[in-house]
DNA sequence: TAGATTGTTAATCGATTAACAATC
DNA sequence: TAGATTGTTAATCGATTAACAATC
């Protein structure tokens, strides 16, 4: 069966939204409903792409439910991630607690920047971009996170690849080429902010400034 | 005529494609299908949406269509953008030149972090989150980016809102409530994350680690 | 004129919503 | 049993792709 991409973000929500639930046993498409936003209707299509969680008349039971979506969304095991380009951004990852909470670990991280080369972030010792290849094969890293300028994107998605990562976060804003098998995410946050202003010159809002 | 919303940050690539071609004087749908990987079929209709720009044989003026693309976009004026929450993230866009290239200026900066209040960070004097609603309402700031934890996010988009902000980048990892006519645009790195792992375990290759 | 390329219409594809029989 | 709620099918909606007449 074709699961429609746009579903799995939404699985994320129901996850996050059971584990609101601790002091309840069982939910209800109404309820994940309700917390995530989404419709009733397509809480139960989302959830049935993958299996026949709940029970007719009662619902999902919470722990069959947060065990069955774990697996899903593949985060019943932690992942490692490299972490390439240490800047401001890269920085604020290193530090960013919500990763370990969903079972993401950054285990190594690179720089081409001898100043901050050795250097110890976050209980990672950063590492000379040289030792990208090295190191991520022989930790078996498959996930990696780009924050490079974006000059050097692709040149580092290419060695990120040719070094068995299998899937790429890129918050550069580049499109990099990637083969395919290869999943590539792009965040890039000028295009959302010009969503945003595309919004405000649509606007029938009278604006300010 | 009602227009995909997933045309928009197409537009966005087109718009980027185009300043990597300054040495010539037109070019085509093809060749900005080549260039941003999308189909020359969507380029030519994502940009008959908003107007005839270009000419049956000859293809696309540049300058008109840069022109055009900016107004679409709503990035033909500079835009004022409130930053709310300094910490690792928060600091990391605070620095980030993408947004300056683009017409985008944060001209102001909160933190309820009393040892954060009154540094200055790239020209910004970090303010206590009790001028929010002051000094938002007296620049006439439509934007803001909220990049503090999840407990705090939805109260700051609240008093974003009641102090005339119309558009909202959150980067905090909820979903929060807006009211209708309020633009709220949702980047969750743990969520994107998930979705590489989803296709991870997806995968047919056979994983490392 | 011949070749190229747009803008637009029709066809296809994919995702969401609505409805309801089956089940507890 | 009566009320609640799932899982699934059919209907709707929206977005993408293909095709081509019109134009330069």
């Amino acid at each position: 069966m074709k699961i429609p991409s746009s579903s799995i973000p939404r699985i994320s929500l129901y996850y996050r939204a059971i584990l609101s639930l601790e002091a309840v046993s069982v939910t209800s498409s109404q309820q994940l409903a309700t917390l995530t936003g989404c419709s009733a209707a397509q809480v139960r299509k989302d959830l049935a792409y993958f299996g026949q969680f709940g029970r007719p008349g009662s619902g999902y039971n919470i722990e069959v439910l947060k065990s069955e979506l774990k697996k899903i969304l593949g985060i019943d095991r932690k992942w490692e991630v490299a972490l390439v380009g240490v800047g401001n951004l890269g920085s604020a990852l290193l530090t960013y607690r919500g990763f370990k909470t969903q079972g993401f670990s950054i285990k190594c991280a690179f720089d081409n920047d001898t100043k901050k080369v050795n250097k110890v972030k976050q209980g990672i010792r950063i590492k000379d971009i040289d030792e990208l290849e090295r190191t991520v094969k022989s930790k078996g890293i498959n996930i990696a996170i780009v924050a490079v300028p974006r000059g050097a994107a692709q040149g580092v998605i290419d060695r990120l690849i040719s070094s068995g990562i299998k899937a790429i976060l890129n918050l550069a804003p580049i499109r990099p080429r990637v083969p395919k098998g290869i999943e590539l995410l792009n965040i890039d946050l000028s295009i959302e902010l010009e969503r945003l202003t595309y919004f405000l010159r649509q606007s029938a809002n009278p604006l300010r400034g």
